[in-house]
RNA sequence: UGCCUGAUGGUGUAAUGGUAGCACAGGUGACUUUGACUCACCCAGUCAUGGUUCGAAUCCAUGUCGGGCAGCCA
């Protein structure tokens, strides 16, 4: 990695990133083997993208922003008994989040409603399926682009998948087994056990041909019969014993409805799909590093007219205190621990948004994790250092009371309201300021007083002094409680003369709290998100739902400094000393904000309890 | 007990036979109208054992430990 900061716009300059998969790709263009880098993120639509996926689409996007390249979005989408519509949706929307403004310029997209046409290379008949160059902008999301283009996806292969099927047969590599689904599992043997041979693999390939026409013609029920590859049932590997290609499945498909009900596997199809797209570079985790051999054979079975794509394996990211698996994700969703994918707590791509993550905060952490083959856990301090590294220099200062204590300056008259410039952003270049109203009663925060003060407390504490930020030192003169013992109100002195301007401006106590005025303030929600796992590693013993953080949100109903009241979804704020908030892009309403807390500043203190 | 794959500070990575570097975390201090930011300093590593070489994190051998592979999922 190199020590310039990592390039996440669209403007800046190429990053000099290094990883053994870009070395692959540099070579491969220094050698001049292929005219254009293409690469292609394809996930299956059957739940919503995750940070590992980001991780992903960063890699592929980033080397084809690299290399003058592009990469194609294709729905991986050969098993509709998993997947839907909602999904395609989802991560579209994710997808054009994502890379907008940084990689768009590479987007590949085909043309609505096209297929691989057909055509003659090299004397051979042969399938293509170009990208379009769509609109610049998001293209995904407005329904004027989606008519000028739209994501790839494997259920539009469908007819020439099959032809290769049926060519396959042709030439003596596939054939139709009648085994059960029990009975092929049987026969496939173990990793340290050969397999051994179908009793249908030598049928003739005029019967073979008559019945997969027939399977494709609705003949059999599902299970019945599969198409497999005729290869070697005693390989080591697993994945060579005959694999199926094609299977029975009586199932509408989100796409292609009721046309077919013999859909292709994932081997069959992936290496097909990206041979159809020209792809270069097809790029995947490690568990599917035993299915490169196959990948590679059927590719050579079909002797194919045009370059073939190759595959490579990098390992996917796992982050601490986080799980990242779509399936075990769907289960929080689905047995209510979180309110729905886009939970503000989930790891997924829209959670994430929620929360108030930018999506250059998120690219700037997954690529600076870097590409390897090692099977790692990331610190979660990262990822959070990375989110703060980016809102830092953009977020809008304001003052927030989260659990607000009532002070009232008995020194200043009721209706009386001194105006204060609080700067809007100390890391811009020439800050600009607001005024916030200073009135005799005021809210400070619950955790920035303490009666009994712990070693080497700074804030507020009976008798002591500490600074109302923008405002004046105070000093505390009394602590009113309630007939329940509770404190009801602090009673304190303002010294007027340390406000800016006076003439005690430079006078330095070692507290600094946030505050806002009791007259001049809004309410508003404001959800306080925690880590959902209480644990590391929450599937180290595969229970993760055991290990699920009961305190992982905590809602409260804050005061917020009038200005607030004016906020957008799409601006990023620091609530002064507390940490990085934005409004809720779903739940919040004019007159009704909603706010979410993205992270926490980092706090150096730690007190001792 | 088969095959594939990997191992560099606490964590994530860089160094492609030639000075083991960066980031995060942690620690100490400076600064501070955010206990933030920033700055300075500190901390701490090549899985083990052999071999090749003038020279090995890098090449070779053996071992150890980790991950993956037996869906008609992707």
């Amino acid at each position: 990695m190199s020590v310039e900061p990592i390039d996440t716009s669209a403007t800046a300059a190429t990053p000099s990133l290094s990883d053994f998969i870009r070395s692959i790709v540099a070579h491969d263009v220094a050698e001049k083997r292929y005219a254009k880098i293409v690469t292609r993120f394809p996930p299956e639509p059957n739940g919503y993208l995750h940070i590992g996926h980001a991780k992903s689409i960063c890699l592929n996007f980033g080397i084809a922003r690299e290399n003058d390249g592009r990469c194609n979005l294709r729905f991986d989408d050969t098993n509709p008994a998993k997947e839907d519509l909602e999904y395609v949706d989802a991560i579209t929307t994710d997808v054009n989040w994502l890379i907008a403004g940084w990689a768009d310029q590479c987007l590949g997209l085909k043309a609505p409603g096209s297929t691989p046409a057909a055509l003659t290379t090299n004397g051979k008949t042969d399938f293509h399926l170009d990208a379009v160059q769509p609109a610049a902008g998001n293209v995904l999301l407005s329904t004027e682009s989606a008519r000028r283009a739209e994501p790839f996806s494997a259920s539009s292969y469908f007819d020439q998948l099959y032809l290769y099927a049926v060519e396959l047969i042709k030439r003596g590599k596939a054939f139709v087994c009648d085994l059960s689904p029990a009975d092929t599992e049987a026969y496939r043997g173990a990793p340290d056990r050969p397999g051994k041979d179908s009793p249908f693999r030598e049928r003739s390939i005029a019967e073979n041909l008559d019945l997969f026409e027939r399977m494709k013609g609705r003949e059999f029920p599902d299970g019945a019969r599969s198409l497999r590859a005729k290869i070697d049932n005693t390989s080591s590997n697993m994945w060579l014993r005959d694999p199926l290609l094609y299977r029975i499945r009586h199932t509408a498909h989100h796409h292609t409805g009721d046309t077919w009900c013999i859909y292709p596997l994932y081997d069959f199809a992936h290496c097909l799909s990206d041979y159809l797209e020209g792809i270069t570079h097809s790029i995947c985790t490690l568990e599917f590093d035993a299915h490169r051999a196959l990948y590679d054979w059927t590719l050579a079975s079909l002797d194919l007219p045009r370059a073939v794509p190759h595959q490579y394996e990098f390992a996917k990211l796992n982050l601490g205190y986080t799980i990242v698996s779509k399936r075990k994700l769907l289960q929080l969703v689905q047995d209510k621990f979180v309110t729905g994918w886009d939970d503000p707590r989930m790891p997924t791509i829209s959670g994430l948004r929620r929360r108030g993550i930018p999506a250059s905060a998120l690219r700037r952490f997954v690529i600076g994790v870097g590409v390897t083959k090692f099977d790692s856990v990331t610190d979660v301090a990262v990822f959070d250092h990375a989110v703060r590294e980016e809102l830092n220099p953009t977020a809008l200062r304001r003052l927030a009371v989260l659990k607000p204590i009532k002070l009232t300056l008995t020194n200043i008259a009721p209706g009386e309201v001194l105006e204060c410039d609080a700067t809007n952003n100390p890391q811009d270049e020439a800050p600009t300021t607001r005024k916030v109203a200073l009135t005799r009663e005021v809210y400070i925060d619950h955790d920035d007083f303490a009666e009994v003060p712990p070693p080497k407390y700074f804030r507020l504490k009976p008798g002591g002094e500490v600074r109302l930020k923008y405002a004046c030192i105070i000093t505390c003169d009394e602590v009113v409680k309630d007939a329940a013992g509770l404190i009801s109100e602090l009673r304190c002195t303002a010294d007027l003369t340390t406000r800016s301007g006076g003439p005690n401006v430079d006078r330095k106590v070692k507290g600094t709290v946030h505050w806002v005025s009791a007259s001049h303030c809004i309410e508003a929600e404001v959800r306080l998100y925690d880590r959902l796992f209480t644990i590391p590693e929450p599937d180290a013993d595969g229970e993760f739902k055991k290990h699920v953080n009961p305190h992982s949100l905590e809602v409260v109903t804050a005061k917020l400094e009038a200005s607030l009241a004016g906020a957008t979804a799409d601006q990023r704020y620091q609530f002064e000393r507390l940490g990085y908030f934005a409004l809720d892009s779903k739940d919040s309403a004019a007159g009704r904000l909603i706010f979410n807390r993205t992270i926490t500043l980092k706090d150096a203190w730690v007190p001792k309890k």
